[in-house]
DNA sequence: CTTTGTGAAATCCTTCACAGCG
DNA sequence: CGCTGTGAAGGATTTCACAAAG
């Protein structure tokens, strides 16, 4: 089954595998069955073979799948062999902690801007790179060919920014501030949004209270 | 439609809605309509309908819904009229940075322990609170009646932190490293990783290469 | 005339179960 | 044998569309 229209939930999956496998690859481990994959990423062991079938890997039956094979084929279909122009605007305190995130050059993922609006934070340095006025967004994104963009913003500005970064040619968008931001259809827009995730947790708090085990588990 | 079995989606909507809610509120709109609030939240109002016909509430029919009511019961559902008291495991930049969101005590959230395995950080102060030895954590989430915990540590001490975490009394874990975890049924686990949701837009960044406009957009 | 609440249809996702290959 | 790859079944979620209420 080669090829195009991976399910949504499929591509939210391909990075928790892709950990899983660097994981076992770092440990030596050769070849891994879709019940080991399973167990690592704490899904179903069908759905792992499933999701792989929509890429084409093939394994070999009585065997599993090569695991070096695998972690190049993931990354590919990822997009995670060319490596991508980040910018983060707004450089408060989470702004700060992503910056110094060393999660993002391990996979391609390029810090090439930290963009702040407040004055006196333009000039000093942060992880070795110097914060820039926000004013100056448009010919960043331009001449750095950012294509995405975190937004750790205030809410209150979060939407403002996120309209011009679109407008600059950014087409991918990693929104931590907490409203919902309205965009165009061909950029897409993924939320990480602490204060929703405990209220859901909440919520299973409170079940919990009453009757027996629930449980949840997100996107990471 | 009276009461419980709420499905999961929908849980994982009612923080959406709410933010809308509390922003119109603040803006002294007294009524909404199930496609004012789908606007604001980014989702279908078909949608919003069912959902909170999940939780009982009644609309007025020609009108829409009463902010401050609807408010008042999503809250509710959500458990966020008792306080939880909740601990950060692992004070690095991203301990820090989640110890100063002001977004925790807004909606009941106490923040009553930072924890950290690094003895030079005993003692320091943060956000007025003293960081404090991670050995002591089964008495600091008991003594406190603990039952969230956030996990902000190095990927190859989750695990173990989340057995400790749990074996103490723990039911809710927000997990901020990249591994899987396997915990009890009764835990529910939310995971939020910077460079899974990195990777899901690079795949959609991949697509567009070629293909016109797909989108995506995630839990908060 | 507007907007809710909801059955029914459509779509998407997961799980089962097994044929078939190595 | 063990394990993959996949049709078919089963669930869950979303969307449609409309009757009924204010």
């Amino acid at each position: 089954m080669r090829h195009r229209r991976i399910p949504e939930a499929t591509v939210a999956r391909l990075p928790l595998y892709l950990q899983a496998l660097v994981t076992a690859s770092d440990q030596g481990t050769e070849t891994i069955s879709s019940g080991g994959l399973a167990r690592a990423s704490g899904v179903n062991s069908a759905i792992v073979r499933k999701d792989l079938s929509h890429l084409g890997a093939f394994g070999t039956r009585g065997v599993g799948y090569r695991v070096d094979e695998l972690v190049d084929e993931v990354s590919e279909v990822l997009g995670l062999s060319q490596d991508r122009a980040v910018v983060i605007v707004g450089i408060g305190n989470l702004g700060r902690a992503l910056a110094a995130y060393d999660g993002f050059d391990r996979r391609g993922f390029r810090i090439v801007g930290l963009l702040d609006a407040d004055r006196s934070k333009h000039g000093s340095e942060l992880e070795g790179r110097v914060i820039e006025p926000v004013d100056q967004l448009e010919q960043i994104v331009r001449e750095r060919s950012v294509t995405i963009a975190v937004l750790a913003t205030p809410a209150e500005h979060a939407q403002q920014v996120a309209d011009r970064l679109v407008a600059a040619g950014i087409t991918g968008l990693l929104n931590f501030a907490p409203v919902h931001l309205d965009c165009p259809d061909h950029v897409s827009v993924r939320n990480v949004d602490l204060s929703t995730e405990l209220q859901i947790l909440s919520f299973y708090e409170q079940l919990a209270a009453a009757e027996p085990s629930p449980g949840a588990a997100s996107t990471g």
